[in-house]
DNA sequence: CTGGGGAGGGGGCCC
DNA sequence: AGGGCCCCCTCCCCA
C-alpha cells in the first residue's frame, strides 16, 4: 500500500513551503457547544486520538489511522496576547510566539483548555528520528505538518521548523544585546522585567551575571524562574521543577567533554553548528537512546513551550544538510481546489443551488420566521471556514488567495493583531484564514518559478494503472482505483481526515460540497422530495426511495434462515442476531458455515465448497444452499431423506421462490438447480481430506450481502402507476 | 423486535 | 480537471 521510496526531504523547507505545498489539510473537529468537555479535548481531528494516564489526564496526541506525509493540522488556537496585554497571572508554559518581521507580534497561549485546541497536547520531539510534526508560523497561525508519514498509533512528536527555532534564537540575540552598552533598551527585556514578579532572581542579580547566564541558554532561564511563581497550582511541580534543573544540569555537563559525561554524541555533528552558527550544547540529551529528564516528565508540551519562550533552539534545526529519511514516498500534492464560497449565516440556503422548484419552508421555520438566528460570524473560529459569511447571502466564489512569493517571509509584515481573527483580515494578508479554499498545490505550481523538490514537483503525481484499455488512478493508501482524477481527490479526503465544507451553523463539515448541500437541510426543513403516493416529503431521494418500498410492497432484504423480509438493510441486520450459529448443529469444517440440516451441509461441500470458493457462480451456490437450508421445503425433509427427496424438495423450494422471478433470474436458478442436483447425487467426497482449504474464507461464509433476495438487476422499486 | 424516518458517507457520472 | 449532482449504502433514533 504504502510506497517505500525514499522521498519527500522536507529539510529544506522553509514555513511557506509547507503553507504552499502541504498535501493534506486537516481541520480542528467541531466542538459541540453542548459538550461539557473543553475545547482542546474536543477538537481533535478524527484521524487522532489522546493517550490518557491512569488519572485520565491527557498524555499525548495518537494518530489512530496512517497519516501522508505533508498534512496539516492546526492551526494552533488560544488566548491570544500582546507583549503588553499578557496577564501578569498568565502561565506561560504553553505560550507560542508569533513574530511579525522578525519582531515578536503576539502570543497565542494555550494554557485554557477551552480556548485552546488539541494541539496544546502534543508532545515535544526528543530528536529528529522520532519527530513527525514541524510546527511552522504561517501568517499569524501556528501549524503543524508531518514531515514522515505517521503510522496508526504512533504518537505525534513536534518540533520547531527550522525558521521558527531561528526567529526564537535571534530573539535570543536581541536578549543578549540588550545588555550591551550600546543597545538601547530592549521591549523584550522590558516585557520581561515587568511580569517578572518582585523578587525574581533577575531583580537580585546583576547585569553581568545575567549575561552570563544569556550566554548559555538566554531567555530560558528567566521563564523557567516564571513558570515557578506563575504556573497556577494545577500544574504539577514537577513539570516545572525539573525542567528548570534539566537547564541547570546540562548546563553543567555542557561543560564537560561529551565521553565524559557518557552520552552518545550526535550523530550530525552538524546540529551542533547549525547553518544558524548556534551551539546546542544539549543535542546529546535529546538522542533518544538516552535517557532524558525532559522525557521523564509528564508528557504535556511543558518541554516544548517552556523552551519555546526564548528557547535556544537545541536541537531541530533541520539542518539542510541531513534529510530526512523518510521511508515512503511523500504523496504528491493533489491540493484540494475548494473555490472560496460564500454562504449566508443562515437559510435559505443556497439558492439557486438546491432544486429550482419553489418549496414551501414557511412550515418548517421557526417562529420568527428564521430557521436559526444569525450567528455573528466573528466568533466564528478562523479555520475551516470555506463558508465565509455573505451579507448579500448565496453561494459565490470568491477570487483565490495571491499567494506570497516563494520565499516571502513566513510572516507577513502585519501590524499587530491584538486577536486573531482571519476573516478580518485582507486576504492578501491572510492567507491562513480561508487557507481551506485554496489549492495549495496549485498556488504551489503557479506561484513558483524555481524548481524544487518534495511533494508536489514529481512528474506523475498519481499512481496511474490501466484496466480494460482505461486509465485509473490509484489511491495511495488503500489502492482503491478510480477512474476519474477528481474521485480519487475526493476520496483521499476519506484518509487524511480533511472536511473542507463546514456548516456555518452547527459547525459540522463533510469531505463534499454535496454532503453539505444537503446537510443544510436538516436547518432549514426543507424536504425537495415528495412522495407522490402519500405525499409525505424527504429531504433525500434515498429516504423517499425507501418509503416507497412501503408503498409497493417490495422487501428486497430477506432473512435466510427465517424467510423473513425487510424494506431495509439495517433491520435484517438486526434481525439476523436473533439468529445464532448454535440453532444450526451442521457446520462445514472449510470455510465455518453452519446449517440446520445435514444434507445442506454435504451439498454445500460437494457443490460450492470444494473448487474455486471465490468464483462468483460458487459464492452464488452458497447463497442458494444457505437459503435452502432456511427454507421450509428443508425441514420437511427428515436427516435420512434421500438423494432424490432432497432433489425434489429443492426444485419445489425454486420454484416457490423464484415465483415472479424475471426469466433471468430463472435461467440462473436453472443452472444453480443442476449444481445443486449433481452434488446431492454426487458420490460421497471425503471433503477434509481433498477440500483445499487456503482459499477458504469464512467471510465468504457469512456474506451479509447475499441474503439480497432479489438479484440487483432487478428493479427496486416499482413507483410507476401509483 | 419490527418498522419507519433522518442523516451522513462514498463514489460514479456528467458537464 | 474540477465541481455538481445523483445514487447507493449504512447507521442511528425512535415509536
Amino acid at each position: 500500500m504504502k510506497l517505500d521510496s525514499a522521498q519527500g526531504d522536507m529539510s529544506g523547507w522553509r514555513e511557506m513551503d509547507f503553507a504552499l505545498n502541504c498535501t493534506y489539510i486537516v481541520p480542528d473537529q467541531l466542538s459541540d457547544p453542548s459538550f461539557s468537555l473543553p475545547k482542546a479535548m474536543t477538537s481533535i481531528p478524527r484521524n487522532l486520538t489522546f493517550e490518557y494516564n491512569t488519572d485520565n489526564e491527557v498524555t499525548g496526541v495518537f494518530s489512530k489511522e496512517y497519516i501522508p506525509q505533508g498534512t496539516r493540522f492546526g492551526p494552533l488556537q488560544g488566548d491570544i496576547y500582546t507583549k503588553d496585554n499578557v496577564p501578569n497571572q498568565a502561565n506561560r508554559k504553553y505560550f507560542w510566539r508569533i513574530y511579525n518581521g522578525g519582531q515578536l507580534q503576539n502570543f497565542i497561549d494555550g494554557y485554557d483548555v477551552h480556548r485552546s485546541n488539541w494541539m496544546r497536547y502534543v508532545n515535544p520531539a526528543r530528536s529528529p528520528v522520532e519527530q513527525n510534526l514541524v510546527a511552522c508560523q504561517n501568517s499569524q497561525d501556528i501549524y503543524f505538518y508531518t514531515i514522515r508519514p505517521v503510522e496508526p498509533n504512533q504518537e505525534l512528536l513536534v518540533w520547531y521548523s527550522q525558521e521558527f527555532a531561528q526567529r526564537l534564537c535571534s530573539q535570543q540575540a536581541d536578549i543578549k544585546q540588550m545588555y550591551s552598552p550600546s543597545s538601547d533598551e530592549d521591549q523584550e527585556l522590558e516585557y520581561t522585567k515587568q511580569h517578572l514578579p518582585k523578587q525574581t532572581w533577575l531583580n537580585d542579580r546583576t547585569k553581568e551575571e545575567v549575561k552570563e547566564e544569556m550566554d548559555e541558554d538566554g531567555e530560558e532561564k528567566i521563564d523557567v524562574e516564571m513558570l515557578e511563581r506563575d504556573t497556577p497550582p494545577d500544574t504539577p511541580d514537577d513539570q516545572i521543577m525539573d525542567f528548570s534543573k534539566k537547564v541547570e544540569k546540562e548546563e553543567e555537563m555542557s561543560d564537560k567533554d561529551p565521553e565524559d559525561r557518557g552520552v552518545i554524541p550526535s550523530p550530525q555533528p552538524e546540529h551542533k553548528e547549525s547553518s544558524l552558527g548556534l551551539n546546542h550544547p544539549f543535542l546529546p540529551d535529546h538522542h533518544p537512546a538516552l535517557p532524558s529528564p525532559h522525557r521523564n516528565l509528564p508528557l504535556h508540551l511543558h518541554g516544548l513551550y517552556g523552551h519555546r519562550e526564548g528557547l535556544v533552539s537545541s536541537y531541530p534545526l533541520y539542518p539542510q544538510s541531513r534529510p530526512f529519511q523518510s521511508p515512503y514516498q511523500l504523496l504528491p500534492p493533489y491540493g484540494p481546489q475548494y473555490p472560496r464560497l460564500l454562504l449566508p449565516s443562515y437559510s435559505p440556503p443556497f439558492p439557486g443551488v438546491l432544486p429550482s422548484r419553489s418549496l414551501q419552508y414557511s412550515r418548517y421555520l421557526g417562529t420568527d420566521g428564521l430557521p436559526y438566528p444569525p450567528i455573528s460570524q466573528p466568533n466564528l473560529l478562523p479555520v475551516s471556514l470555506p463558508f465565509p459569511s455573505s451579507p448579500q447571502g448565496g453561494l459565490k466564489e470568491l477570487t483565490p488567495n495571491v499567494s506570497p512569493p516563494r520565499g516571502a517571509p513566513a510572516t507577513p509584515e502585519l501590524s499587530p493583531l491584538p486577536k486573531r481573527d482571519s476573516r478580518q483580515q485582507s486576504p492578501e494578508q491572510s492567507p491562513s484564514g480561508c487557507e481551506e479554499a485554496m489549492n495549495l498545490s496549485l498556488a504551489m505550481t503557479k506561484g513558483s518559478t524555481a524548481p524544487r523538490n518534495g511533494p508536489g514537483h514529481k512528474s506523475l503525481p498519481y499512481p496511474l494503472k490501466k484496466q480494460n484499455g482505461k486509465i485509473k488512478y490509484e489511491c495511495n493508501i488503500c489502492s482503491k482505483t478510480f477512474g476519474q482524477l477528481s474521485n480519487l481527490k475526493v476520496h483521499l479526503r476519506v484518509h487524511s481526515g480533511e472536511r473542507p465544507f463546514q456548516c456555518n451553523l452547527c459547525k459540522k463539515s463533510f469531505t463534499q460540497l454535496a454532503h453539505l448541500q444537503k446537510h443544510h437541510l436538516v436547518h432549514t426543513g426543507e424536504k425537495p422530495h415528495e412522495c407522490q403516493v402519500c405525499h409525505k416529503r424527504f429531504s433525500s431521494t434515498s429516504n423517499l426511495k425507501t418509503h416507497l418500498r412501503l408503498h409497493s410492497g417490495e422487501k428486497p432484504y430477506q432473512c435466510k434462515l427465517c424467510s423473513t423480509k425487510f424494506t431495509q438493510y439495517i433491520h435484517l441486520k438486526l434481525h439476523r442476531r436473533l439468529h445464532s450459529s448454535r440453532d444450526r448443529p451442521y457446520h462445514c469444517q472449510l470455510c465455518a458455515q453452519f446449517f440446520f440440516h445435514r444434507f445442506s451441509l454435504r451439498i454445500h461441500q460437494r457443490s460450492c465448497c470444494l473448487a474455486n470458493s471465490n468464483a462468483p457462480v460458487n459464492i452464488h451456490m452458497k447463497e442458494m444452499v444457505e437459503r435452502f437450508d432456511a427454507s421450509q421445503e428443508a425441514d420437511t425433509l427428515t436427516e435420512a431423506a434421500s438423494a432424490l427427496q432432497v432433489e425434489e424438495a429443492v426444485e419445489r423450494w425454486l420454484a416457490r421462490t423464484l415465483e415472479g422471478e424475471g426469466k433471468e433470474d430463472q435461467r440462473e436458478a436453472t443452472i444453480l438447480l443442476k449444481g445443486l442436483t449433481a452434488a446431492i447425487n454426487a458420490p460421497s467426497v471425503p471433503t477434509a481430506q481433498s477440500a483445499p482449504t487456503s482459499h477458504h474464507s469464512p467471510s465468504l461464509a457469512y456474506q451479509e450481502r447475499a441474503s439480497v433476495v432479489h438479484l440487483h438487476k432487478r428493479a427496486m422499486v416499482k413507483t410507476e402507476g401509483q
